[in-house]
DNA sequence: CTCCTAAGGCAAAGGTGTGTGCGTTAGTAG
DNA sequence: CTACTAACGCACACACCTTTGCCTTAGGAG
């Protein structure tokens, strides 16, 4: 039952964006009733939200090996490998679409963990830098370019990121 | 009347996003009655991609003084007015929303621009690069942090770009 | 075994967006 | 002045999504 929510969900957000979904569509695809959808989540977006336990979680800890560089790569790697899952990437489109204003967007988190790299010994940036020279491009492709996404490799940015001239003070 | 209907999406697209527009809420705005833009367009997406001359006219021919770091410069910094502009900036994470598979996105012209710099006289770099160190952050930041925009200067990226010591064969 | 509760299917009603036929008006050519 | 065309507003019909009341079923407690 849920699982087959979760299945049909999944298939039209990597189908059609996680925009044009509607519970009518889930709820035949799941080949469930629609009224069991509305009253368990109340409509669409939440329903989305929820079964969208696909976001990294923020407490995963992050690599921390004391080598800078190749936990900058090991971090970049595994946000290369989770966008490259079209759910994934198409659940960052909708992210994208929502984002705005206010800074309550799906790449917070990222941006606090970038700041947290910088913050290391031995760190020659800040947590802008990363965002601009390691998270920008990354997700950059993972939007628009999602099929040169496997073929990132994340330590290139990160040498690129360590060893450029600073003259951005 | 259609400068009502324009300044009608114009507002509705800061506020509420692309996605959330309704043919209805346009014409309430604009003081018209819907069945005129109906006729006229269609559906609301038509609409606003008609309306959206937002986008950066392909043809409008690119800076080229000889000065390769200059005329790059030139470029992004065409590209950060432009995405500060709230509406184009909205209109960006539209087009994010409807990227995917296709290569029928709002930023393939920038693609091609880049490629096309990238083939210049004196160019140390390819597309892919321009891309990665030019155009990401500016798109990434439109995106998701655009109160950050005005502060960038692509000068700064434009050298990173050309001194960055060529590892990425 | 019986009762109770939670969850889902069914069906009807309400709301909203979408699309179209018809009359009216403005602007222009003859 | 008259006739014609194009654009617009009005009103209605249609389709879809949303919401809710009612019934049936499944599972556990007493």
């Amino acid at each position: 039952m849920l699982a087959s929510i979760r299945k049909a969900v999944e298939e039209l957000i990597a189908e059609r964006g996680s925009d044009a979904i509607t519970v009518p569509m889930v709820a035949e695809r799941a080949g469930v009733n629609h009224s069991s959808i509305y009253r368990r989540w109340g409509d669409a977006r939440t329903m989305i939200n929820d079964l969208a336990t696909y976001r990294l979680d923020p407490d995963r800890g992050l690599p921390d090996t004391g080598d800078l560089r190749a936990d900058l790569a090991a971090w970049g790697q595994e946000m290369v490998s989770h966008y490259s899952v079209p759910v994934n990437a198409a659940l960052l489109r909708g992210g994208a679409a929502a984002a705005g204003e206010s800074e309550s967007d799906c790449l917070r988190d990222r941006r606090a963990e970038a700041a947290g790299f910088a913050a290391r010994p031995g760190s020659t940036f800040t947590g802008d830098d990363v965002i601009d020279h390691l998270v920008a491009p990354i997700i950059y492709r993972a939007i628009f370019l999602p099929w040169t996404l496997p073929d990132v490799d994340p330590r290139v940015y990160v040498d690129e990121l360590c060893d450029r001239s600073d003259r951005s003070d």
